[in-house]
DNA sequence: GGTATTTACGAAACCGGTTGCCTGTATTAT
DNA sequence: ATAATACAGGCAACCGGTTTCGTAAATACC
């Protein structure tokens, strides 16, 4: 077996007969105080052993880690695999390592997990759909980690950087297209209702209404979770207690292709009987048959963006926007019928 | 604003009047040596304090960080979301931190981010359709890292630890279903023909060919990337180049939906006039409409088996199987017509 | 009451790096 | 030729923990 060794500064030092300091110089290429030949000498020894410095002791000795965490409610779920990956290139490309954990929604778990990032000592913290309360964050803040924010915004003392869709805009355009086309009973079927964005979403949903002098039904809101199985269960809710309904609304894509794919096979028509639009856009949503109509934000370049901000206070320059929020776009596919529409409202 | 301090050891020791030797004690909960009360100042100091003791000082002081690592091609892929999830579970309920990076396919690109988790000293690192070569993963145990392989497998001198699906035996099961609805034009549509997964699938494509006495044709045999856009493409190219087929098998549920879609707008009816057969039965799958006829293995629990392994190396336990291949299982559903069949073969 | 054992804790070395400061020699300026 | 400066490189302190070992005090034992 060939040496399975991982080797020191020390012992690079004391081959090449430097110091440590010396090795040290030559691993981060400090052009000062190190000549040619002696660099030479060090860089081949490390060649030759394969030595590989130990970024944790650096990470101590500079106190920087490179890393940065992300927590997202749930890595399974197919709407952040987007976003994931726009945090994974952006830190990449600037050298940062990525620390993913689940908060499931739950609010200790997402306290966990943000702590535990802290004791590894993560240099920036990208948290996705966070259910923490304010005062927890506000906290949180005592441990001088670089706080970015998806999907979820407070005021700058809370974090450095945050970005959202409007989610009330969102859900009035939706909710606005939908009461144009006459129908007067949108469901509209939200997954966890502790995420703001449901909150905001139903806000628009609301004012919608309101807008065109309509009630809005209790019976109507349902709630469960962001996923395909939900989207099932909510329509054979739909369908078995009898409420009507004409148009439905979801809080994401998945729910609102668990419903399709119910109600067809369940008998009801879509677009004919029932128009839905979704929420997202994720990739699913233009593949989907039938195509699905949702609200659109670019939630890879929202996740760069937000990396940006987060590696930018990490690394002392200043933060571009402390808060952005982008305009979501309804995207009409083959969910709804087609009907004047300008996207403005 | 609030004393942004973190605290460290020295810090403690000092307020309450103890040595670090002490506080170390203390937070690992070392029953030994400490009193009573002692104990419980410090504890209090701590909790005063929000002290969080360093977990890099603390890895490089064991020799053991309690991170892994995971390096998947793509993680922006829907693919992924269920073996990540897996990973994170497993990992997390040990009380290790999963560091992520992609491949993109790319064998350079993989070795770098392999490289740049020994650097972070990951205590193990699972490799999920890696492309790395033989010779390199072999040279890669000189770092002296746990290794997992979800999706690809070689002699035990190479991982620790790997699991498949039995690809070959996938290939050649949705092949010989389709043969035996009297297919003899198969288009086979793989993604990245590097990986593999692909190479395997393809053998038992062909080994079901040869034992139904049928030729393979090349122009049949189509390749690209995993994804939905790629099978929009090959669905068109198959289509354009008027090359005659009558069914199809991809290498990936995303594949399918991709040609699905297209082969739909394009009039091509399913399963009526082409039926086909998707891979891996990702959650989309079943929601997908038609839904997808598919070959299915179950990845979250491959995800956590391979996890566990790897923190058993870590741990120095012994591995439960150092090679575990899984037997596919044909799921079919709407895109297939019915038969007689048995998932036997 | 004297010895043996246990317990509580501190001192200091160590893990693997970085960095400020110092020294000795080589180079340049005058 | 001499002083001034530049450069290469070593020493040692430091980052924040863990751990071995030693010692003094407390407790157990007979």
């Amino acid at each position: 077996m060939p040496d399975r060794q991982i080797h020191s500064i020390a012992e690079i030092a004391q081959i090449c007969g430097v110091s440590k300091a010396t090795v040290s110089r030559v691993i981060n290429n400090n052009p000062k105080g190190v000549s040619a030949e002696t660099r030479e000498r060090v860089l081949r020894a490390i060649r030759e052993l394969n030595y590989r410095p130990n970024a944790l002791a650096r990470s101590i000795a500079v106190s920087r880690s490179n890393m940065i965490g992300l927590v997202v409610p749930d890595v399974g779920n197919l709407f952040y695999p987007q976003i994931i990956r726009g945090v994974t290139d952006y830190a990449d490309s600037k050298g940062y390592a990525v620390l993913v954990g689940n908060s499931d929604y739950n609010p200790e778990r997402e306290a966990q997990q943000l702590l535990s990032m802290v004791d590894k000592r993560v240099d920036g913290i990208i948290l996705c759909s966070g259910v923490s309360n304010r005062d927890f964050l506000l906290d949180f803040r005592r441990y001088n980690v670089a706080l970015g924010l998806i999907g979820r915004s407070f005021d700058t003392s809370v974090s450095n950087a945050s970005i959202t869709g409007d989610n009330v805009r969102g859900g009035y355009k939706s909710a606005a297209y939908l009461i144009r086309g006459g129908h007067r009973r949108i469901a509209y079927v939200e997954g966890n209702p502790d995420v703001s964005g449901s909150r905001e979403r139903l806000e628009g949903y609301r004012q919608a209404h309101t807008a065109a002098g309509l009630p809005v039904y209790q019976e109507l809101l349902l709630s469960g979770e962001y996923s395909i199985q939900y989207g099932r269960l909510a329509a054979d809710q739909l369908l078995n207690r009898k409420i009507q309904f004409d148009a439905i609304t979801t809080g994401s894509d998945l729910i609102a292709i668990g419903m399709v794919s119910q109600l067809l096979q369940r008998g009801v028509r879509i677009p004919e009987d029932v128009e839905l639009i979704g929420f997202n856009n994720t990739e699913l949503a233009s593949a989907f048959h039938p195509a699905l109509s949702t609200v659109s934000k670019p939630h890879y370049d929202m996740a760069q963006y937000i990396t940006e901000q987060v590696i930018r206070v990490v690394e002392g320059e200043q933060v571009k926007l402390p808060h952005t929020v982008v305009e979501p776009q309804l995207v009409l596919r083959e969910t709804t019928l087609p009907r004047p529409y300008d996207n403005e409202y």
